[in-house]
DNA sequence: TTAAATAGTGAAATGGATTTCATTATTTTG
DNA sequence: CAAAATAATGAAATCCATTTCACTATTTAA
């Protein structure tokens, strides 16, 4: 029923064998004989057939996703980096989210690896430890796009939480701060949330603070998360100048019930969120933040993956993305109050 | 290398025709042979190659998805539904970004058409009708999740866009707004902005108010189209008492510039979105808009595919999600003055 | 001009499953 | 208990492209 690459040597008048060689322009065919073919090929609009192509060949040119709440902005525009840069390269995405459950992931990982995908891309950050493993004895070409993974084998491309994280912190201080408290990602996620974590807790030892666990209320990086969060902030610590939001999402709720509250952000509180989404830079007050390009880590995603498929060297398989320190008007400053509209303190990756 | 049907045929002393019907669990095989046959699957973790099978049957448990815009926070959360519900049924999902162009359409449409899909979910507005006739010419099982498409064999779900954007004028009306000035999508979008547009025009010429083109500005619906595009419709006419933008992150947009220049929402000028993203109920003045879920949207579409797949009859290709009308912070009454906290007026799909 | 090397092409094996058809084992029926 | 019907299994054909190997035609080297 459908045209074959037989229609198209008969056509041709050649062999199955020109006719595929033709296709994967290797140069073994005489310019003529080339022409034919192609002449067949375009008359009967001839498309192949992967299937029997991978099956023959064990490469697909397609590349595995398996993220969890892809629908936050930030995670949004990675995958359209990841689709952008994928397409570029001619890969093709299966993509499929895992909620965050082991058993998803895996189910996914195998439904990848029956359709021969040459290399993977995980944004899960809860399980990862076993995913890897399974990975690793997969042996799929593998980089996490979501967190800093020590394993000196797995390559990953992130922002540097840590650093991001005490780079902002160590900003509220500068700017007169030392009474915080803290909404933090899920305990579950292993990654981002622990590595912003790490930087917190950092940033606080140098400046001979005391971390008190009880200051970091868990939220699961949604909108809903932060304004409860921010209600039992205000009820256990009523005396707070400043909440660090680990994403921009819970930093907005946060916002909204301060404001439902009377408390004016910044001057009685100031917030800090984490990402840099676009609509940080809109609502009121505009959100001081930590700006990570979401799009360009899907394309260092690929690029690395696209590496590691082509068995090219790399030289460093951890790589971090640039992040800067974005200050709007959701923070205010206890000492001078010379404040710019809008303040870029950039960090090279 | 991998471990072939073969490979558990000889483990579980039958042949491979047995150790297929196992797998595809057809009853023709005696339970105690299929026991043995499971019992060698698992011992050599047997993963059934997909190309083998999709080239003999031709099904791939594939579905394509072409999308444009998707970090749109409504089409994210579209694609999250179709994600599940897909899952859920046991395909998987093969996903490309158009962009909104139609070479990158039709390349997406040929490289899902040689990987088999059993059917393509399109989530594009600019070029459907061109698209339309490659799909229909290519016999692929389809669902536009994105807009009303009028020909009759084509299968939608969708949002009535015209409904709904009727709807939200006639509230404006009722309020007391006559003098609204609107924030459109690209022209380009043939689907949800041209016919929200005509939702307009029908409540305008219901309530015998003269339809002016120049009181529409087009915006792309992000944020930053939707700022500038309020600076516009400020200077071009400064007597508006309301500004109906055609998504949601255009009104935060229009929000956000009009209380720089110190333009009160609502008391000045009431602002009206569409999608109802969850950020929306966050924003200072939390925003008015037509509520549809994108995850519904994507559940829904899945199911009419797979009903289209398999043939089964279909009642009405033709599907509306509900909408409901959900009256926030950043209307007010220029009537009566006794506004809910949040109002819901429900509309069944 | 002949031998050796190279270019160009085709035949056939191959990848790993599904499925038809044939065959054998088991039940059922008379 | 024999004949007929049914259940259970296997052999082999098939899906469609890639690739090895063999062969012929053409160049190049000697």
């Amino acid at each position: 029923m459908d045209v074959t690459m037989k229609d198209v040597a008969k056509l041709a008048g050649v062999s199955l064998s020109t006719v595929s060689r033709v296709l994967n322009d290797s140069s073994l065919v005489r310019e003529e004989t080339a022409r034919k073919v192609q002449k067949a090929v375009d008359k009967l609009d001839y498309q192949i057939n992967d299937s029997a192509r991978i099956l023959r060949t064990n490469i697909s040119n397609l590349i595995g996703i398996i993220g969890a709440g892809m629908e936050r902005p930030f995670l949004a525009n990675l995958l359209k980096g990841i689709e952008a840069e994928a397409r570029e390269r001619g890969f093709a995405l299966i993509y499929g989210d895992s909620d965050g459950e082991f058993k998803k992931e895996q189910n996914y990982l195998n439904i990848m690896k029956q359709k021969k995908i040459d290399g993977i891309i995980l944004i899960t950050t809860n399980y990862y430890n076993d995913l890897l493993s399974i990975v690793k004895n997969y042996q799929i070409p593998v980089v996490f796009a979501s967190g800093y993974i020590s394993d000196p084998e797995i390559s990953c491309v992130t922002v540097d939480n840590v650093a991001a994280a005490y780079d902002i912190v160590k900003f509220l201080f500068q700017v007169g701060h030392d009474n915080i408290a803290f909404i933090k990602g899920p305990d579950l996620d292993l990654l981002a949330s622990q590595e912003r974590l790490r930087g917190v807790k950092l940033a606080l030892r140098l400046s001979e603070i005391e971390y008190d666990p009880k200051r970091f209320i868990e939220g699961d990086f949604t909108v809903e998360s932060g304004y409860s969060a921010a209600k039992k902030i205000i009820k256990k610590f009523p005396e707070v100048t400043a909440i660090f939001a680990f994403n921009d999402e819970m930093a907005i709720g946060a916002i909204r019930y301060l404001k439902e509250k009377n408390i004016k952000v910044p001057e009685d509180i100031s917030i800090v969120g984490f990402d840099g989404i676009e609509l940080g830079k809109y609502i009121d007050p505009a959100l001081t933040t930590i700006k990570q390009s979401g799009y360009q880590l899907g394309l260092k995603s690929i690029e690395m993956l696209n590496k590691i498929i082509n068995e090219e060297k790399i030289e460093d398989n951890k790589v971090f993305i640039p992040h800067e320190l974005v200050v709007r008007e959701s923070t205010n400053k206890l000492y001078e109050l010379t404040i710019n509209k809008e303040v870029v303190i950039k960090n090279k990756g």
